[in-house]
DNA sequence: TCTTCGGGGGAGGCGCGGTTCACCCTCGCG
DNA sequence: CGCGAGGGTGAACCGCGCCTCCCCCGAAGA
């Protein structure tokens, strides 16, 4: 079974001893290989078209906004995105599989599930941390942003200000400003300063 | 990692085929204990409480009812409940997801992936088919039975006419009617006697 | 014949989230 | 000072799901 065909894995930059552990958990199992690894946000689009993995972990703490993921999604549908997070809320995972992920994992999982996680992603289940779908049931999710903030937050994104985005978005200066609150409030942030340079740190 | 702590698992009835793959696959990992298997829908209840098993592995076509999955996770939310389906559809896993269950598997699955499965699950971590939680990202569930609707069918499964019903709910027989309608829909049936019988083998 | 059941349609109300917009305030900057 | 950004509050509207109830019909059975 593990001859006939490799998982192949990119992964994104970690920290150091995240890192580590994951190319030693990783390289211990014969049926993955990493094509990749340490790859900032800048150069994965390039690496990822160049490479074709079936399965990238992205780490969490590395992307500037969730819209990163969905671009990177929407891009490369064929590899499985798996998103490592230091804590992730149920919010958080609701989110990141909804912009495109294929599984969400907190750091502190247990070496062999991280394994058991990537072969379950490479086919297309789904891996959430335990309490997630709390919402996935039915409920509500609390934290994810509704389309229309969402293209809030790419015009944000883009620089612009609140009047450049009410224009390109066809709607009054308050709206946008409503949009924005809700953007800042659900990612956790204060301003657009905190927004470009969001949890670069992990 | 084996030795210190086995995954005890308690296998519900299958098909004869799926319970030797099930037993040989599970068996052949040091690290899983099978406690009791072969158990039948009557049996479930008397033998988790006995057993008390970290992993349920459930028969999607031995249940009666999604409300069976409810009143069994109810009653032992200790351990984690895993529902092999045959080709479970997005809204039925939103449902057994809501209804307690920590994963949902289609039969057609590679072995390893059940292992990998039961690891994930038995700490309590999500697993689901490919599409599944199209809605998990925040669109909406198609077949999920409403509370009221889950009400109605917990008072079909005792036997009840509508008019009974209506008196137990405290609402009008049309409603009740209603609500029934929505309930045979939802679950494919078109009667009260399909009802009884539904899905008894798989 | 009468009731019950299954199936279709539709109406009205309610709650909730999303969207839009409005007002208020403070702060920092030029 | 004007202006934009950030933050608070709240209103209004719309859509949707849910719940409740109503009407129609046909089939099956007492």
């Amino acid at each position: 079974m593990e001859a006939t065909d490799p998982i192949t894995i990119l992964l994104s930059r970690f920290e150091d001893l995240v890192s580590a552990g994951l190319r030693s958990l990783i390289g211990a199992d014969g049926s993955l290989r990493i094509v990749a690894a340490d790859v900032g946000l800048d150069q994965l689009h390039a690496l990822i078209a160049e490479h074709a993995p079936r399965v990238t972990i992205l780490n969490f703490g590395a992307l500037r906004t969730p819209a990163d993921l969905r671009r990177l999604h929407a891009a490369h549908p064929k590899t499985q995105i798996i998103v490592l997070a230091n804590r992730p809320s149920p919010g958080e995972c609701s989110q990141l599989l909804a912009l495109g992920a294929t599984a969400c994992l907190g750091k502190d999982v247990q070496g062999r599930d991280v394994l058991n996680a990537i072969h379950l992603a490479s086919r297309g289940l789904h891996v959430l941390p335990h309490s997630s779908p709390a919402h996935a049931g039915g409920s509500l999710l609390p934290d994810v942003l509704t389309p229309r903030e969402a293209d809030v937050l790419d015009q944000l994104q883009l620089g612009r200000s609140n009047g450049e985005i009410a224009v390109a978005l066809c709607v009054s200066v308050e709206t946008v400003r409503t949009h924005a609150r809700s953007v800042f409030r659900k990612l956790g942030v204060h301003s657009r300063r905190e927004l470009s340079g969001l949890s670069r740190a992990g």
